[in-house]
DNA sequence: GTCTATATCAGGATAGAC
DNA sequence: GTCTATCCTGATATAGAC
């Protein structure tokens, strides 16, 4: 059906970007990795710009999920009890290190986004989707460190935000091109996090 | 004459991937940029991928040329007077900052440092390389906030270089892809630096 | 060392049948 | 909606003259 190959070839977009990044998606490849023919996907995708832009919201999406089960079924609402501060900055600290997993989909999410990115410099068209990615994640961590640190104003608590997915982001490139291993990378993130919050808290 | 020719290819090489990417170097776009044929670029580069590895080199060395031109002719050899610290932290900060500049130089650099770590996921003879460049940079930076906050223990220090630096990539990267102001990125570097030296304090 | 001219080929994109 | 077959551009790389 339509929708389901739609997505096959969304799926197989992620995991060939992961193996060869953008530059070296090639459809051909892509088609065989979703098993339909490179007809298909220029008929639902138009050229290959528009699969790197569906792709690079398929990728979004894939994210959010993963990040916002990471908060756990405990406080949807973000609603804390006495102990939330303590719950509020385990949350964050678990939240910004899903991003470093050895697993598949991790990776793929990774690398797809560090390519998009990296893209974007070349590829105005990219930008704005990218651009609003980024803002939701910068908010969401705010987000967290407000409930960690309340009574802190909002753009103290954004720029934190951007500090660490920033750093994220760097570090995130840095793995994946196998300069730092990866509990090294963990190590550092969850320092850096400590070191914010203490910041915030001066 | 031979030399000549080969550092004006580099050159253009730098400017070209500062333009379009190291994706979107075309051989024979870099030949018109460096006013020479595509025959000559590969009687002195072998290949394509010859030409990265050199223009790599080529731009370490000049990032490492104005990286130390920041630290001022003041204390060449890293001797502090009494007021040593207070310099120090002006000589990192300045450092750091070099990197978030709109000039041409800084940007081809800035860029073309960012689409090799990129690449170098995809393409592992970079990485080495790349890593080395990575690992002086990460030293230079411990051994200011050494100067800073002597007496610190050195994993400590390269922790927090590891830290400033990854940011950097990141930042610098957002800037690049235009998804975050200079002034802004100046300013969240400024922080980073004051809350990492602070926390080396502590 | 350097150029002009060109071989070669990969890969994006489409036509047309089913 | 999906495939097979194919076109054709654009880019790497080389041959051979100067």
């Amino acid at each position: 059906m339509s929708t389901d190959r739609r997505r096959a070839i969304l799926e197989g977009a992620a995991r060939v970007i992961a193996r060869r990044g953008v530059r070296g998606l090639r459809m051909e490849e892509l088609a065989t990795e979703a098993g339909v023919s490179t007809a298909l996907i220029y008929y639902h995708f138009k050229d290959r710009a528009g699969v790197l832009r569906h792709t690079l919201e398929f990728i979004s999406d894939r994210a959010d999920r993963y990040t916002s089960d990471a908060s756990g079924p405990g406080h949807p609402d973000g609603h804390d009890g006495p102990d939330g501060p303590r719950d509020a900055l385990q949350e964050l600290e678990q939240s910004l290190l899903l991003e470093f997993q050895d697993l598949p989909e991790v990776r793929e999410n990774s690398t797809a986004w560090g390519e998009l990115r990296a893209s974007a410099i070349f590829e105005p068209e990219l930008r704005e989707d990218l651009a609003r990615a980024t803002l939701t994640w910068i908010y969401d961590v705010a987000d967290l460190l407000g409930h960690i640190r309340p009574s802190t104003p909002a753009p103290a608590l954004t720029a934190a935000a951007e500090r660490l997915t920033g750093l994220l982001e760097g570090l995130s490139t840095r793995w994946l091109s196998g300069a730092l291993p990866l509990d090294h990378a963990r190590e550092l993130v969850k320092e850096a996090v400590s070191t914010e919050v203490e910041r915030l808290g001066r």
